[in-house]
Order: structure tokens, then C-alpha cells, then sequence
DNA sequence: TCTGACCTGCGA
DNA sequence: TCGCAGGTCAGA
């Protein structure tokens, strides 16, 4: 599932849910998806703790309760549920929570792609990009990060190292927004086609986050409902239908291992 | 830079 | 039965 808009969607539903409540009890099924702690500290150092924020720094969720910062990074499946009934796959839950109010919160992840760690301060995630939405990412920066590589601008918008966030879908959906071939290269586009595309970065995502994410298989809101963004894709999953603008086939194509969907008559 | 591996479920 | 799926990582 979970690009930007999905993991911002359940952060903001998980924050007047679980803000304030106190954890009774941390049971974590799985312990191969714990990266940077043992079961047994997990086990230990949760209980006691209060939640007090849920931030979000790229794809990755961080939650902050007292001295102890779980962090999710919700691979291809993973979603958070308050309500076990609410789950397709209960077999596939890998961590449960127990609030002293009663309230529970379930990790589940049929894939098993996604990871957890345990920090004991606010995580810093060297290495990842910068920020898409917001004052961070502004047209002159998309430009000098644009200018310095040579690859495909698809691959460029997917890398997390230079922006973090963007995954398969949006970035085949900027795109095509932006009307820009996802085959063109980094360091030739132009800077009216950059101002494009730094404007279509946001609007997209923001969209997106308002429609609670995009939601194709596994993907679920806290409240166990699809997302509603699928009904707005352009171009994604659309391979041979029309394109909404000229009529034309949208075409299917690989690129870096990932489909690609795009209007070759659209985007130049 | 590319490929395969990690996993499981689903639809053709 | 096979290919494909919203992501990342290691190794060639």
C-alpha cells in the first residue's frame, strides 16, 4: 500500500484515537520484523509508556510515547487496525496493542515487507529526502536536485534518498499530470516542465491525503475502510484504456523493475 | 544499474 | 499454475 498519502492518513486518524493513552500491553507476534531490538526489550520498555505524538517522516510512521519512539515502516501490506474484527487476514497481525482504556491497536501485514524499530530518541533518518510536501521542497531545490543526476525521472521521484514519499502510483500519476514522459531524464527538463512538476508534486499528494489514500488490495484506513484516491488515478492500472485527456491508449511499460503507466501522446 | 529475494493473496 | 502487486535491500 502505503506511499505518503497512506501512512499521512492513518497518522492523522491514529492521532485523536491513541494520543494520551496509556500502553498496558505490547504483544508482538512476529519478532523477525523488529530490526533494532529484541523481543524482549520491545516487550519490556513499551508498557507504562503514554502516547503523546504520531509524526510521519516520509513513508515511515514514528510514534512518540515518552523516552521510547516505535518506528513502522509499512512495506507493501501493512496497515494499523483499532479493531481486530475489522481485519481480512487475523492470521497476519504481527503486533497488538493494549491500552489501560480498554482501546487496542493492531499491526497487521500480510506480506511481512514491513519493518519496526525501536529507538530510544526521536529518530533522525539520515539518508532520506526531503519532504515533498510542505516549505522544504521548493521549486529552485526541485531544480538543483534535478539538475545534478542523470536518470530517469521516474526513478528520480521514487528515489526515497532524494525525495521521500513518493512510490509507484504517484509518481506514474504526477507524471502524468506534469505531462512529462516518465522515460525523459532528469537534466533535461526544462524549467517551465520543472515549475510543472513541482507544482503536481503537491497538488497530487495533497489530494490524495484528502481522500484518505489510494487503495487497490490490502490497503485500509484505522477504521478498516478503502481509501478513496483509486477513483481518481489518471493513469495508474490503466494500461490500454483511454486516456482521459486525448483519447489515446494508456501505455504499460517497465522501468526499474516497476510498472510504469503513462500517455506517450500526453507526456513528452 | 539491474536482478532477485523477501512474502502472501488474488485474478486470469 | 502463473504472473503480478502500493517497497526495499543485497549482491552481481
Amino acid at each position: 500500500m502505503p506511499e505518503l498519502p497512506e501512512v499521512e492518513t492513518i497518522r492523522r486518524q491514529l492521532l485523536p484515537l491513541y494520543r494520551g493513552e496509556t500502553i498496558r500491553k505490547a504483544i508482538l507476534k512476529t519478532p523477525r520484523l523488529l530490526k533494532n531490538a529484541s523481543a524482549k526489550d520491545f516487550r519490556r520498555s513499551l508498557p507504562g509508556k503514554t502516547i503523546e505524538d504520531f509524526r510521519r517522516r516520509g513513508k515511515f510512521l514514528i510514534i512518540h510515547c515518552g523516552e521510547v519512539y516505535p518506528v513502522f515502516h509499512l512495506g507493501m501490506s501493512g496497515i494499523f487496525l483499532k479493531d481486530k474484527a475489522e481485519s481480512r487476514y487475523p492470521q497476519h497481525i504481527h503486533l497488538e496493542m493494549i491500552f489501560d482504556s480498554g482501546k487496542q491497536l493492531y499491526f497487521q501485514d500480510m506480506r511481512k515487507f514491513g519493518k519496526i524499530w525501536l529507538y530510544k530518541k526521536p529518530p533522525e533518518f539520515p539518508g532520506l529526502g526531503v519532504e515533498p510536501l510542505g516549505e522544504e521542497l521548493s521549486g529552485e531545490r526541485l531544480a538543483e536536485m534535478l539538475k545534478g543526476k542523470q536518470m530517469n525521472i521516474k526513478q528520480f521521484l521514487m528515489g526515497q534518498e532524494i525525495i521521500a514519499g513518493i512510490g509507484n502510483i504517484y509518481a506514474s500519476e504526477i507524471l502524468f499530470a506534469a505531462k512529462i514522459s516518465p522515460l525523459r531524464k532528469t537534466n533535461s527538463l526544462q524549467p517551465p516542465e520543472i515549475a510543472v512538476l513541482h507544482r503536481e508534486i503537491g497538488a497530487i499528494l495533497s489530494a490524495a491525503v484528502e481522500r484518505f489514500g489510494t487503495t487497490y488490495s490490502a490497503y485500509r484506513t484505522v477504521e478498516g475502510v478503502s481509501g478513496q484516491n483509486q477513483n481518481f488515478l489518471k493513469v495508474y492500472q490503466r494500461a490500454e484504456e483511454a486516456c482521459y485527456t486525448c483519447g489515446k491508449k494508456i501505455r504499460k511499460i517497465v522501468l526499474g523493475s516497476r510498472s510504469t503507466f503513462y500517455c506517450e501522446n500526453c507526456q513528452r
